[in-house]
DNA sequence: AGCGTGACGAGTA
DNA sequence: ATACTCGCCACGC
């Protein structure tokens, strides 16, 4: 095969059949253990496909069949209008957490980023 | 075809 | 910590 499947590729005949890139994020995003968390920079450079928009693009049109809340942003601030239920889970799994300083009083604790982001085993690397 | 916008990221001030 | 710029790619107007 030869074909040369771009993330817009429409697929009007099986609605419940995701666009193969889509299904490759969600792939990835089932992956990341409990406690951990993933980047959407880091997901499209484990799939060495995409970006980082187009990953938050696919997390908000399918995310809901998987951890959502284990992708995240690289800062590690959390997910807008899932704040609740994302800490909820984080504070469920262990995730590690940053509680918010003084200065930053009455926003909700960030992930702490260097210790929660999973590198995917390390499997983004040694291919170029 | 241009332009704004987005579950982004990194850099700079 | 905040705000702004650029780069990036797909979408919708």
């Amino acid at each position: 095969m030869s074909e040369e499947s771009l993330p817009h590729d429409d697929r009007p005949e099986h609605s419940d059949a995701l666009p193969e890139y889509a299904e490759r994020v969600l792939e990835v995003a089932e992956l990341i253990p409990p406690g951990r968390v993933m980047t959407y920079g880091d997901v499209a450079e484990w799939l060495q496909e995409g970006g980082p928009r187009q990953v938050g693009r696919v997390m908000a049109l399918y995310g809901g069949a998987v951890p959502w809340w284990r992708v995240v942003r690289s800062d590690g601030v959390l997910l807008p209008g899932h704040e609740l239920r994302a800490l909820d889970r984080y504070r469920v799994e262990g995730t590690p957490l940053k509680e918010a300083s003084r200065a930053a009083e009455g926003h909700l604790p960030r992930l702490d980023m260097r210790r929660a982001r999973w590198d995917g085993g390390g499997r983004a690397e040694g291919h170029t």
